[in-house]
DNA sequence: AAGATGATTGAGCAACTGCTCAACTAATGT
DNA sequence: ACATTAGTTGAGCAGTTGCTCAATCATCTT
Protein backbone atom coordinates (compact mmCIF):
# COMPACT_ATOMS: atom_id res chain seq x y z
CA UNK A 1 0.00 0.00 0.00
CA UNK A 2 2.95 2.68 1.14
CA UNK A 3 4.20 3.37 -2.46
CA UNK A 4 5.64 6.45 -1.82
CA UNK A 5 8.33 6.01 0.88
CA UNK A 6 10.55 4.31 -1.59
CA UNK A 7 12.44 7.56 -2.10
CA UNK A 8 10.68 10.36 -1.29
CA UNK A 9 10.64 11.38 2.43
CA UNK A 10 7.59 13.27 2.90
CA UNK A 11 3.52 12.14 3.64
CA UNK A 12 1.83 12.21 0.55
CA UNK A 13 0.10 15.51 0.07
CA UNK A 14 -2.30 15.10 -3.09
CA UNK A 15 -2.43 11.68 -3.59
CA UNK A 16 -5.68 11.97 -5.26
CA UNK A 17 -3.91 14.02 -7.59
CA UNK A 18 -1.18 12.26 -8.44
CA UNK A 19 -2.44 9.13 -8.87
CA UNK A 20 -4.92 10.60 -11.67
CA UNK A 21 -1.88 12.45 -13.14
CA UNK A 22 -0.59 8.85 -13.23
CA UNK A 23 -3.21 7.27 -15.32
CA UNK A 24 -2.98 10.25 -17.65
CA UNK A 25 0.82 10.44 -18.35
CA UNK A 26 1.86 9.23 -21.60
CA UNK A 27 4.07 5.72 -21.50
CA UNK A 28 7.76 6.25 -19.95
CA UNK A 29 9.08 5.16 -23.31
CA UNK A 30 7.42 8.17 -25.66
CA UNK A 31 8.59 10.59 -22.51
CA UNK A 32 12.32 9.37 -23.23
CA UNK A 33 11.75 9.88 -26.82
CA UNK A 34 10.14 13.05 -26.56
CA UNK A 35 13.25 14.34 -24.32
CA UNK A 36 15.48 12.96 -27.06
CA UNK A 37 13.58 15.03 -29.80
CA UNK A 38 14.33 18.31 -28.16
CA UNK A 39 17.60 17.45 -27.16
CA UNK A 40 18.95 17.01 -30.54
CA UNK A 41 17.26 20.41 -31.05
CA UNK A 42 19.02 21.76 -27.57
CA UNK A 43 22.38 23.06 -28.80
CA UNK A 44 23.23 25.86 -30.85
CA UNK A 45 25.32 24.58 -33.84
CA UNK A 46 22.44 22.05 -34.17
CA UNK A 47 19.85 25.15 -34.66
CA UNK A 48 22.29 26.89 -36.60
CA UNK A 49 22.04 24.17 -39.23
CA UNK A 50 18.62 23.48 -39.27
CA UNK A 51 18.09 26.95 -39.82
CA UNK A 52 19.66 27.25 -42.39
CA UNK A 53 18.85 23.94 -44.05
CA UNK A 54 14.78 25.35 -43.68
CA UNK A 55 15.90 28.04 -46.20
CA UNK A 56 18.38 25.86 -48.76
CA UNK A 57 19.03 22.64 -49.68
CA UNK A 58 23.33 22.80 -48.24
CA UNK A 59 26.17 20.55 -48.58
CA UNK A 60 28.82 20.17 -45.48
CA UNK A 61 30.99 22.75 -46.57
CA UNK A 62 28.83 24.95 -47.07
CA UNK A 63 27.97 24.96 -43.68
CA UNK A 64 31.28 24.59 -42.27
CA UNK A 65 31.57 28.52 -44.37
CA UNK A 66 28.37 29.68 -43.36
CA UNK A 67 29.47 28.79 -39.31
CA UNK A 68 33.14 29.13 -39.72
CA UNK A 69 34.07 25.68 -38.48
CA UNK A 70 35.92 22.20 -39.68
CA UNK A 71 33.42 20.25 -41.71
CA UNK A 72 34.74 17.45 -39.11
CA UNK A 73 32.90 19.02 -36.71
CA UNK A 74 29.45 19.89 -38.75
CA UNK A 75 29.74 16.06 -40.38
CA UNK A 76 29.74 15.27 -36.20
CA UNK A 77 26.36 17.58 -35.58
CA UNK A 78 24.82 16.25 -38.71
CA UNK A 79 25.22 12.79 -38.12
CA UNK A 80 23.09 13.59 -34.30
CA UNK A 81 20.43 15.15 -36.66
CA UNK A 82 20.29 12.30 -39.16
CA UNK A 83 19.68 10.00 -36.28
CA UNK A 84 16.79 12.22 -34.99
CA UNK A 85 15.66 11.82 -38.14
CA UNK A 86 15.77 15.73 -38.61
CA UNK A 87 17.58 15.61 -41.66
CA UNK A 88 17.45 14.02 -44.90
CA UNK A 89 20.12 13.89 -48.04
CA UNK A 90 21.36 13.40 -50.91
CA UNK A 91 24.44 12.78 -52.66
CA UNK A 92 26.06 13.91 -56.26
CA UNK A 93 29.16 12.96 -56.66
CA UNK A 94 31.87 13.89 -53.76
CA UNK A 95 29.12 16.27 -52.60
CA UNK A 96 26.41 15.79 -50.24
CA UNK A 97 23.65 17.92 -50.18
CA UNK A 98 21.21 17.93 -46.49
CA UNK A 99 17.66 19.54 -45.74
CA UNK A 100 14.83 19.06 -43.53
CA UNK A 101 13.43 15.72 -43.61
CA UNK A 102 10.00 17.35 -42.19
CA UNK A 103 7.81 20.14 -42.18
CA UNK A 104 6.85 18.90 -38.45
CA UNK A 105 10.49 20.27 -37.34
CA UNK A 106 10.05 23.70 -38.91
CA UNK A 107 6.66 24.14 -37.26
CA UNK A 108 8.27 23.05 -33.48
CA UNK A 109 11.18 25.26 -34.47
CA UNK A 110 9.35 28.56 -35.44
CA UNK A 111 6.69 27.78 -32.37
CA UNK A 112 10.02 28.07 -30.20
CA UNK A 113 10.79 30.32 -31.77
CA UNK A 114 7.84 32.74 -31.47
CA UNK A 115 8.21 31.99 -27.70
CA UNK A 116 11.12 33.21 -26.92
CA UNK A 117 10.33 36.77 -28.81
CA UNK A 118 7.31 37.21 -26.96
CA UNK A 119 9.62 36.08 -23.88
CA UNK A 120 11.90 39.34 -25.01
CA UNK A 121 8.89 41.36 -25.43
CA UNK A 122 7.81 41.06 -22.18
CA UNK A 123 11.02 41.56 -20.63
CA UNK A 124 11.69 44.80 -22.27
CA UNK A 125 8.03 46.09 -20.97
CA UNK A 126 9.17 44.88 -17.83
CA UNK A 127 6.18 46.71 -15.63
CA UNK A 128 2.85 46.07 -15.80
CA UNK B 1 37.73 39.02 -49.36
CA UNK B 2 38.52 35.95 -48.33
CA UNK B 3 36.38 35.57 -45.14
CA UNK B 4 35.93 31.87 -45.84
CA UNK B 5 39.61 30.26 -45.12
CA UNK B 6 39.52 31.07 -41.59
CA UNK B 7 38.90 27.69 -40.14
CA UNK B 8 37.03 25.50 -43.34
CA UNK B 9 39.19 23.32 -45.40
CA UNK B 10 37.30 23.52 -48.37
CA UNK B 11 36.99 25.91 -51.30
CA UNK B 12 33.35 27.33 -51.32
CA UNK B 13 31.25 25.72 -52.88
CA UNK B 14 28.28 27.02 -53.37
CA UNK B 15 29.15 30.65 -52.45
CA UNK B 16 26.06 32.24 -53.52
CA UNK B 17 23.81 30.14 -51.15
CA UNK B 18 25.20 30.57 -48.17
CA UNK B 19 25.62 34.77 -48.26
CA UNK B 20 21.86 34.06 -48.80
CA UNK B 21 21.18 32.14 -46.02
CA UNK B 22 23.62 34.08 -44.13
CA UNK B 23 21.95 37.36 -44.63
CA UNK B 24 18.42 35.42 -43.57
CA UNK B 25 19.59 33.74 -40.97
CA UNK B 26 18.49 35.23 -37.16
CA UNK B 27 21.06 36.91 -34.82
CA UNK B 28 23.51 34.90 -33.34
CA UNK B 29 21.75 35.51 -29.97
CA UNK B 30 18.18 34.77 -30.59
CA UNK B 31 19.66 31.55 -32.04
CA UNK B 32 21.37 30.91 -28.83
CA UNK B 33 18.44 31.48 -26.68
CA UNK B 34 16.33 28.97 -29.00
CA UNK B 35 18.80 26.43 -28.12
CA UNK B 36 18.48 27.31 -24.74
CA UNK B 37 14.99 26.73 -25.19
CA UNK B 38 15.04 23.42 -26.52
CA UNK B 39 17.40 21.94 -24.29
CA UNK B 40 15.73 22.81 -21.00
CA UNK B 41 13.06 20.12 -22.98
CA UNK B 42 15.17 18.00 -23.63
CA UNK B 43 15.93 16.27 -20.52
CA UNK B 44 13.19 13.53 -19.55
CA UNK B 45 12.65 14.34 -15.71
CA UNK B 46 12.13 17.65 -16.63
CA UNK B 47 9.55 17.01 -19.66
CA UNK B 48 7.77 14.13 -17.12
CA UNK B 49 7.37 17.33 -14.43
CA UNK B 50 6.18 19.60 -17.69
CA UNK B 51 4.19 16.72 -18.64
CA UNK B 52 2.54 16.34 -14.72
CA UNK B 53 1.63 19.95 -14.71
CA UNK B 54 -0.10 20.49 -17.71
CA UNK B 55 -2.25 18.04 -16.56
CA UNK B 56 -2.36 19.57 -13.01
CA UNK B 57 -1.07 22.14 -10.60
CA UNK B 58 1.43 20.15 -8.04
CA UNK B 59 3.80 20.35 -5.47
CA UNK B 60 7.49 19.66 -5.06
CA UNK B 61 6.34 16.41 -3.02
CA UNK B 62 3.72 15.21 -5.21
CA UNK B 63 5.67 15.67 -8.34
CA UNK B 64 8.48 13.46 -6.39
CA UNK B 65 5.85 10.98 -5.33
CA UNK B 66 4.79 11.06 -8.30
CA UNK B 67 8.36 10.16 -10.81
CA UNK B 68 10.24 8.62 -7.09
CA UNK B 69 12.68 10.70 -6.92
CA UNK B 70 14.28 12.90 -4.07
CA UNK B 71 12.49 16.58 -3.29
CA UNK B 72 16.03 17.72 -4.04
CA UNK B 73 16.22 16.43 -7.81
CA UNK B 74 12.75 17.58 -8.58
CA UNK B 75 13.64 20.85 -7.00
CA UNK B 76 16.85 21.33 -9.06
CA UNK B 77 14.81 20.56 -12.14
CA UNK B 78 12.14 23.08 -10.89
CA UNK B 79 15.15 25.45 -11.11
CA UNK B 80 15.75 24.89 -14.55
CA UNK B 81 11.97 24.91 -15.64
CA UNK B 82 11.38 28.59 -13.77
CA UNK B 83 14.54 30.05 -15.26
CA UNK B 84 13.75 29.08 -18.29
CA UNK B 85 10.05 30.71 -17.11
CA UNK B 86 8.49 27.10 -18.30
CA UNK B 87 6.62 27.11 -15.09
CA UNK B 88 5.50 29.19 -12.49
CA UNK B 89 4.63 29.23 -8.89
CA UNK B 90 2.59 30.16 -5.89
CA UNK B 91 3.10 29.57 -1.87
CA UNK B 92 0.40 28.29 0.32
CA UNK B 93 2.03 28.22 3.86
CA UNK B 94 5.09 25.56 3.73
CA UNK B 95 4.07 24.30 0.19
CA UNK B 96 4.92 25.76 -3.19
CA UNK B 97 2.53 24.81 -6.30
CA UNK B 98 3.82 24.54 -9.90
CA UNK B 99 2.17 24.95 -12.84
CA UNK B 100 2.89 25.41 -16.90
CA UNK B 101 4.11 29.17 -17.27
CA UNK B 102 2.04 29.25 -20.91
CA UNK B 103 0.07 27.77 -23.05
CA UNK B 104 3.10 28.48 -25.56
CA UNK B 105 4.75 25.95 -24.14
CA UNK B 106 2.07 23.02 -24.68
CA UNK B 107 1.49 23.69 -28.09
CA UNK B 108 5.42 23.01 -28.85
CA UNK B 109 4.93 20.15 -26.22
CA UNK B 110 2.17 18.51 -27.96
CA UNK B 111 3.75 18.96 -31.55
CA UNK B 112 7.15 17.27 -30.65
CA UNK B 113 4.81 14.44 -29.09
CA UNK B 114 2.94 14.03 -32.55
CA UNK B 115 5.78 14.37 -34.22
CA UNK B 116 7.34 10.98 -32.36
CA UNK B 117 4.31 9.33 -32.69
CA UNK B 118 4.20 9.75 -36.79
CA UNK B 119 7.89 8.72 -36.67
CA UNK B 120 6.60 5.46 -34.88
CA UNK B 121 3.88 4.80 -37.22
CA UNK B 122 6.04 5.39 -39.76
CA UNK B 123 8.70 2.77 -38.26
CA UNK B 124 6.27 0.38 -38.26
CA UNK B 125 5.37 0.31 -41.60
CA UNK B 126 8.83 0.38 -43.00
CA UNK B 127 7.89 -0.91 -46.61
CA UNK B 128 6.87 1.70 -49.04
C1' DA C 1 10.81 28.33 21.84
C1' DA C 2 11.38 23.84 19.89
C1' DG C 3 10.30 20.35 16.64
C1' DA C 4 8.57 18.85 12.32
C1' DT C 5 8.07 19.23 7.53
C1' DG C 6 8.14 21.27 2.65
C1' DA C 7 11.39 23.26 -0.13
C1' DT C 8 15.81 25.19 -1.69
C1' DT C 9 20.71 25.35 -2.21
C1' DG C 10 25.87 24.35 -2.92
C1' DA C 11 29.57 21.08 -3.28
C1' DG C 12 30.99 17.11 -5.40
C1' DC C 13 31.00 13.25 -8.49
C1' DA C 14 29.88 10.24 -12.45
C1' DA C 15 28.04 10.36 -16.94
C1' DC C 16 27.43 12.78 -21.09
C1' DT C 17 28.44 16.25 -24.92
C1' DG C 18 30.75 18.85 -28.51
C1' DC C 19 34.83 19.88 -30.40
C1' DT C 20 39.68 18.77 -32.19
C1' DC C 21 42.84 15.92 -34.36
C1' DA C 22 44.32 12.37 -37.20
C1' DA C 23 43.11 8.68 -39.97
C1' DC C 24 40.17 7.08 -43.16
C1' DT C 25 36.67 6.34 -47.36
C1' DA C 26 34.75 7.76 -51.73
C1' DA C 27 34.46 10.17 -55.86
C1' DT C 28 36.86 13.35 -59.26
C1' DG C 29 40.41 14.87 -62.40
C1' DT C 30 44.93 14.49 -64.49
C1' DA D 1 47.79 5.09 -60.97
C1' DC D 2 48.03 9.18 -58.28
C1' DA D 3 46.82 13.43 -56.12
C1' DT D 4 43.04 16.10 -54.69
C1' DT D 5 38.92 17.13 -52.37
C1' DA D 6 34.22 16.21 -49.89
C1' DG D 7 32.84 13.82 -46.22
C1' DT D 8 32.88 10.46 -42.27
C1' DT D 9 34.61 8.36 -38.21
C1' DG D 10 36.85 7.16 -33.54
C1' DA D 11 39.70 8.50 -29.70
C1' DG D 12 40.48 11.86 -26.47
C1' DC D 13 39.81 15.96 -23.79
C1' DA D 14 37.48 19.98 -21.64
C1' DG D 15 33.26 21.63 -20.36
C1' DT D 16 28.53 20.68 -18.98
C1' DT D 17 24.74 18.22 -16.74
C1' DG D 18 21.86 15.66 -13.34
C1' DC D 19 21.91 13.44 -9.35
C1' DT D 20 23.20 12.72 -4.23
C1' DC D 21 24.20 14.33 0.19
C1' DA D 22 24.25 17.48 3.80
C1' DA D 23 23.14 21.85 5.34
C1' DT D 24 19.90 25.46 5.37
C1' DC D 25 15.63 28.29 5.01
C1' DA D 26 10.67 28.96 5.84
C1' DT D 27 6.41 27.93 7.68
C1' DC D 28 3.34 25.46 10.56
C1' DT D 29 2.25 23.04 15.06
C1' DT D 30 2.69 22.27 19.76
Amino acid sequence: MNKKDIVCDCSVIHGDNVEEVRKKMPKEEELYELADFFKVLGDSTRVKIMWALDMEELCVCDLAVLLNMTKSAISHQLRALREARLVKFRKDGKVVYYSLADHHVRQVFEMGYQHIKEERENNNEENI
